[in-house]
RNA sequence: GGUCCCAUGGUCUAGUGGUUAGGACGCUGGCCUCUCAAGCCGGUAACACGGGUUCGAAUCCCGUUGGGACCGCCA
């Protein structure tokens, strides 16, 4: 009690600065949307700033297009953002590929007082390592075979062309306690955590580097995230003192889970923000909904808005539990919240979410030329609109074949779909075709099969075409419907 | 396997040593009603287990069990 005034004290005179980060690594997760709520309403409470900061150091699997998915999902749901790419700020530039000298210069700093150290191991030599102690039922770690490499040598070697990373130098023996404030103390022995590379031989940092450097740059107060992080919390502590620099607050908050209690994922439940807006949820319902998850108002209302929030909010309030992503409630509220729009409004919202311009314009060319009279229109085009289609089973099932196999196409389309970056016509054909071609499917069974999954038809306008203007998320549900369907079908 | 986190109905939660353990979603019975939805009234169902501490534990401590996360030149 005692401590906490003191905190608040502490807390009150230092503006408070929140980050999120999220990686664009994928499409618009809920779990950022639910970080980031909590990030805005802690912000906005304190009269602190909310920073978004694009942690694209993965070269490998960072996309612009994810990068403005997410922003586009995060302005929908309202969590505006004070400094970020887009809007810039005094901190900039908040992308991190466009930082990659700053993380340089302090790798090269802690290399320099021997808190870090060159490492030369392969990416081979890594990998065996590790599955030879992992059938050992070893913990897997680096084994420090660099660890004794002087400087003298190590920058030697580098000169010499032989590509290296920098590893972060975990003094040992050694204890590092994490105090958070959901949780209170946690203490990790050294002797667990493992020498973690900050910066990689393409000269990027690792998550553990560029995070606590530019948590420090930009003058964050609270890192709020969440729960996965804790373990490597202690390293980021580590190198908070390595760097002589004060830590910021942490606070983890839970994960969010699926119906059987493992971190939410795509594969058994949407997580898709794509999918929530054009479903037709409500951004007030979804921020609701996010808001009362782990956390309860102290009058325990639980229709209540963002103001609400910002007004009652506590870490205090938040439990450590990971609450199951419940859609069945998700639905209850946003029903209730549409209930309460005025007509107008009402329709304006179904304007804006399933009948977006875009959208009506690229369905106009698709119908055109299957139209005898314009009340056709909804007959044909009826899938462009609707959220959950109701595809008939014997449909689904190709000739000759049963419904495992369909089953089984279906599950090829949704992987290779899945990791489609650009959900556009000519992608979406060349990689069907290529599946096709790959698992010696029948371009028309993979078609068929696929069309009816995801119109519910089988009689419809160019699959690829309607399949871009359906969208990514809504084509993904309806294929993993399909195929619970299928599963589930009798035999 | 190691480390760490967690534990109130199926789900989201209130509860901070003394309550008939409350609310919400879902499911369900009824009312209303041309139907459905909404609304209203009712029902179903929980403190994981075992030890302590205490006059008294859902609440504090320990253990067990169960669940989860992390253990990458991903974040």
């Amino acid at each position: 009690m005692e401590q906490d005034r003191k905190q608040e004290m502490v807390e009150s005179r230092k503006k408070v600065r929140v980050r999120i980060a999220p990686s664009p690594t994928g499409d618009p997760h809920v779990g950022t949307a639910y970080v980031g709520l909590i990030n805005y309403v802690f912000a906005r409470q304190r009269g602190g700033k909310f920073v978004l900061r694009i942690e694209d150091t993965d070269q490998l699997r960072s996309r612009p297009e994810y990068e403005e998915a997410i922003l586009k999902s995060l302005r929908w749901l309202g969590l505006n953002w004070d400094e970020g790419p887009d809007v810039g700020g005094p901190y900039k530039p908040y992308r991190q590929s466009e930082r990659k000298e700053i993380y340089q210069k302090y790798a090269g700093a802690l290399l320099k007082d021997d808190r870090a150290y060159s490492c030369f191991c392969t990416p081979e030599r890594l990998n065996q390592m590790r599955s030879e102690q992992i059938s050992r039922k070893e913990t897997p770690g680096y084994d420090g075979l660099c660890r004794g490499i002087g400087q003298k040598e190590a920058e030697k070697r580098i000169s010499s062309g032989e590509p290296a990373v920098v590893r972060l130098r975990i003094p040992r023996p050694g204890e590092t306690v994490l105090s958070d404030r959901i949780r209170d103390e946690i203490r990790f022995d050294h002797s667990n955590i493992d020498d973690q590379v900050l910066l990689k031989s393409d000269g990027m940092p690792t998550y553990h580097l560029a995070n606590v450097v530019d948590d420090h740059l930009m003058e964050i107060t609270h890192v709020i995230r969440a729960e996965e992080w804790i373990n490597s919390t202690p390293k980021h502590l580590i190198l908070y003192r390595a760097l002589g620099w004060e830590p910021p607050e942490f606070i983890h908050l839970p994960l969010l889970r699926n119906r059987d209690g493992s971190k939410i994922s795509k594969r058994k439940n949407p997580v898709s923000l794509d999918y929530y807006r054009e479903m037709g949820f409500l951004p007030e319902a979804m921020l609701n909904f996010l808001g009362m998850l782990g956390w309860a108002m102290p009058d325990e209302r639980e229709v209540f808005s963002l103001e609400d929030m910002i007004a009652h909010f506590s870490f205090e309030r938040i439990s450590p539990a990971g609450p199951v992503f419940d859609l069945e409630k998700l639905k209850w509220l946003n029903g209730n919240y549409i209930r309460e729009l005025s007509d107008q409004e009402l329709l304006r919202r179904i304007r804006e979410q399933v009948f977006p311009e875009e959208r009506m314009n690229s369905v106009v060319p698709l119908v055109r030329e299957r139209l005898e009279m314009l009340s056709q229109y909804l007959d044909v085009a009826d899938f462009f609109f609707l959220g959950d289609i109701r595809p008939d089973l014997q449909d689904l099932i190709p000739k000759k074949k049963d419904a495992r196999e369909a089953a089984d196409i279906l599950g090829q389309c949704q992987e290779t779909l899945e990791s489609l970056v650009s959900w556009k016509t000519d992608k979406i054909e060349e990689t069907l075709r290529k599946l096709c071609e790959e698992k010696g499917y029948k371009t028309r069974d993979l078609f068929m099969t696929l069309r009816v999954a995801v119109t519910g038809k089988r009689a419809t306008p160019p699959l690829c075409e309607s399949m871009e203007v359906v969208g990514k998320a809504i084509t993904m549900a309806r294929i993993g419907r399909a195929i619970a369907a299928l599963e589930s079908a009798p035999k």
